[in-house]
DNA sequence: GCCAGATAGTTACATATGAAACTATCTGGC
DNA sequence: GCCAGATAGTTTCATATGTAACTATCTGGC
């Protein structure tokens, strides 16, 4: 008896994936641990959301932007950004005027209060960012440069790339 | 005048984090883009979602797992195992009965449709992630992998570790 | 000048999520 | 045997999210 029958034929040359040893997975879950931990220090501390965060992350080194621009720089889309920044700016840790030139765009700026909470998580992020690459060497972090490069220009030519 | 005031001095001291230098920014967002184009295939094609995506992925390899099984082995908590079980089960594409031995576990299962489905995304994702990672040498993988491995380690040493 | 089309940002709606409460079942110590 | 506490899984509820529709403003061609 040579043929077992369709489904038999299937399972015998059937592909199989294990999460374990997919690098799209594994990427993921330690990507996601590593910022779920730094997001919970000042989630705890200052009641900060991830979106939150990162707004107040690019207008400490960038005073004015646009919400526009900060959308680009935060890899987040405008409704995110639009509602965190509504967030803080209800908290006064943001603070909102509109452009002179161009009545569409709003420049965004930390307040005294925000910039005060930015000087505080910042030292926490760096910190907690050595913690964890501090056990790789530097010939572990260049490569580990390299690749990350080299990886975001994989996904790029993938068009996964609806950042609006 | 050798005094600013505190604001100033506060300036002069200040940290700054430049979000595409921060490492952990830089993993967040290109693991986002590789999953989302993976994703995207196969939430086209098939109408699943990451979740249940996944719960067919480990149950292709491990028939009879339980739900609490899945949720370790995808990194996902259980009420979301739960829902996507749900609606994988109501299209038809898993099979749920009880353990006999316990009757609070239930035993996961594709059914020949489900298994159809998996045979034809495993193809599909094992072909996104050659390439993307093709680019790398052996030698890079292999570094990869350590420095992976590393900072899962140290991620877990944060106690980034909710996964209930 | 004026309007069609573009752009910045917000709002509405439908869906996804997680924490906590809940139900059902099991287990170990008595 | 029986029950207090543990465990598997579901449901509830409050919040977060993305898409699409919307408002307000601007710009280039006429």
């Amino acid at each position: 008896m040579r043929d077992d029958g369709p489904r038999d034929v299937k399972a015998a040359t059937r592909a199989h994936l294990v999460l374990d040893n997919f690098w799209p997975y594994r990427l993921s879950v330690i990507s996601n641990r590593i910022s779920d931990a730094i997001a919970r220090q000042y989630s705890d501390r200052f009641g900060l959301s991830v979106p939150e965060w990162r707004v107040m992350a690019v207008l400490g080194g960038m005073p004015g932007l646009s919400a526009r621009d900060v959308a680009q720089r935060t890899a987040m889309d405008k409704v995110r950004v639009s509602r965190a920044v509504a967030n803080l700016v209800t908290v006064g840790r943001v603070s909102r005027r509109t452009d002179a030139q161009d009545g569409r765009i709003t420049r965004l700026s930390l307040t005294p209060r925000g910039q005060d909470i930015y000087d505080q998580i910042v030292p926490m992020a760096l910190k907690l960012e050595e913690d964890v690459f501090s056990t790789l060497s530097a010939e572990d972090r260049e490569l580990l440069d390299r690749v990350m490069a080299k990886l975001a220009h994989q996904a790029d030519r993938l068009g996964a790339f609806p950042v609006s």
